[in-house]
Order: structure tokens, then sequence, then C-alpha cells
DNA sequence: AAGACGAAAGTGGTTGA
DNA sequence: TCAACAACTTTCGTCTT
């Protein structure tokens, strides 16, 4: 494009940021084309024909920030409402108030009130246009409601929406209820940001049952291309520390013990959370703020059989390998 | 008596033919 | 699609503190 710029990405600079100020029809003094191009890196503007320079010192009254896309232009744009995820239209749509007035606070007159009333009848209908919209709007909200219940911080909510949205626009709805992939992509927005919550917890606090749960985040992982490492013990042994009210100290002696346990390959083909209670139990035993099998076995959502068979294997591997 | 332990039978999910 | 399989659960009797 420019010779003077030989780089792919200052190609692309110079194409989308001079677009927004077009230049007023100017002439070449030299050979009268009228291929004028700005360059604001150079503050100069040149002739695209023959390569003189037309003007210097140009001020560049654009942002002074860099967008290459249109989704970047939005979201550096520094007026309106921030962009969020979590609303069908991304929160930006514009909203008619109540109040009957006018912008310096008189009534309006019955005519204009009239026309006013029609305008936000429309504009409701519009909001929510088609069937697209109507299914992204519930499912928000819904996502929004049961992240809520769960207590689950924001970014997991603009994660989940994002997956979800990522599910319309691939058409992966169809055929399967809104709530199972809403809830499912809730699921996947924990694992990827590396939150310790079951697919147990995430489904009991929906109305839908855990195996369409599951159904839906094999489904969704499947098709979106995710790739979700399990989660590891030591993201359970925090969780239930917490839960348990342990000292800092038990927490730190269960990793330890889980680190052991991985070293010794204890760990592979076992669920993470009873390897995580186990290790908890053994912890706080050893600095004698002894939990019952059965307190961990609650919050870890295992039966104190598990706890035992773990704990049982984990002690017997770490005394031979003492004895040795 | 509460908690820990372990055996036996049953359950739901994964794997490979 | 089905059987085999490992992990896990449920249940229950016994032992320990």
């Amino acid at each position: 494009m420019l010779i003077l710029h030989s780089s792919k990405e200052e190609d692309e600079r110079i194409s989308t940021e001079t677009s927004p100020h077009p230049v007023k029809v100017q002439h070449c003094p030299e050979c009268g084309s009228t291929r004028i191009m700005r360059d604001y890196e150079c503050a100069e503007i040149v002739c695209m024909n023959c390569g003189v320079v037309v003007a210097a010192n140009l001020t560049d009254r654009g942002p002074e920030w860099r967008a290459f896309d249109d989704e970047q232009r939005a979201k550096r744009s520094r007026v309106g409402a921030p962009l969020t995820f979590t609303i069908h239209d991304k929160g930006l749509s514009t909203m008619i108030d109540w109040h009957d007035r006018d912008t310096y606070g008189k009534r309006l007159s019955p005519g204009q009130r009239a026309q006013i009333y029609r305008l936000r009848k429309w504009q409701r209908r519009i909001r929510v246009s088609d069937a697209t919209e109507r299914n992204l709007a519930f499912a928000l909200s819904e996502i929004s409601k049961i992240s809520n219940g769960l207590n689950l911080p924001k970014n997991i909510l603009e994660t989940a929406s994002v997956i979800y949205r990522k599910a319309v626009t691939e058409h992966l709805i169809r055929g399967r209820s809104i709530q199972g992939v809403a809830v499912a992509s809730i699921y996947v927005a924990c694992r990827q940001c590396g939150l310790a919550r079951t697919l147990d917890e995430v489904a009991q606090a929906s109305s839908v049952n855990k195996k369409e749960v599951g159904r839906s985040y094999r489904f969704l992982i499947k098709e979106l291309n995710y790739f979700i490492p399990p989660l590891k013990p030591s993201q359970y042994i925090t969780k239930f520390s917490n839960q348990l009210t342990m000292q800092g100290k038990v927490e730190e002696i269960a990793h330890k013990i889980l680190e052991t346990a991985k070293e010794l390959k204890l760990t592979s083909g076992r669920g993470p959370t009873g390897i995580a209670a186990a290790a908890s139990y053994i912890a706080s035993t050893l600095i004698g703020e002894r939990k019952t099998q059965r307190e961990i076995a609650e919050i870890a959502q295992v039966t104190e059989v598990t706890i035992r068979n773990r704990y049982k294997e984990l002690v017997d591997r770490l005394m031979f390998e003492m004895s040795l």
C-alpha cells in the first residue's frame, strides 16, 4: 500500500486510522493526482502517485489509542456504559425513561406523551427482536441467577456468558435445553478459570439434573474445541480447609502430603476430591486439630469409605517409603 | 457411645471390541 | 452396542477410644 512502510502491521494501522478522517479532495502539486494519503506516523501528507510530501507537521486529531477492528474500537472508546457479555445486547442499548419530561424538566404535551409512549413500546419490542435474541436474553439471565446463587466471582459470570454466546453462534443450542447449556457454560467457565466447583454443586444450584449438565458440558467442550485439564486435588484442599475452618498450617501440610502422593503416583485414576479429602484428614490428625471422617466426607461430597481407602493407600505407601 | 475400620454387594461411567 | 472394568457408594458388622 504505502511505499514508505513495508510492514503489514503498519499498513493496517494506516488503513484503519485514516478512514475516520476523510481528507478534503486535494491535488498533488507535483503530478496533480488526487491519490493523497495521510501518514500519521510521520505526520505527513503524501502523494500516492509520485511520493511527494504535500504537507508536513500534521496534527492527528484522532484518539491516542490504536484499534485494529470494530470490537477494539468499541472497547477503547471512552463513552457510554462498559461493555458486558452478560446482557444480551451487551448492555449498550439506550433506554427511553419513564418520566414524561423533556430535557428542561418540563412536562410533555399530551401529543408528545402519546408519541413517547409508542416509541417506548417499540423500543421494548425491538430490543429483543428475534428468537435468537430471546434465547440469549433468557439464557444470560439464567446464567446470572445461578452464578449469583453460587456466589461466583464476576469474571466467571462474564466467561460463562461468552461461552454461551459462542455456543449460540455455532448453532449448538438447537436440540438441547437452553438451561442445560447455560448451566454447562457456567461449569466450563469454572473449570477454565481453575475454580474448584463440582458438577454436582453447579447442577444443584440450578433446576437441571446432573446428567443433563454433564452431557451438555461434554458436548460443549467437544464442539468448541476446548481443552480443559482435570482439576488438581490441591485446588480442592484450599476449598475444604476453608469450609472446615482449619488452620493455615493444616492446609500447608495437606498440600505437602498431596505432593508426595503425586510423586508416588497415587493420584492417577483416582477422584481428585477423594484424594484431597484424605490429605486434609491426615493433615488435620497430624496437627491435632482432629476432624472426623464424616465431617470431611460431607464437605468433600465423598463417602467415609473413599476417604479411608485413599488414606490407607497414602499411609501404607508412605510407611513403605520410610522403611526403605 | 461415637468414631474408625473393613468386607461385600451394588451403581454409574469409561473403554475397547 | 455391549461387556468388562476400575472407582466409588451403600450398607452393615466389628473394633477402638
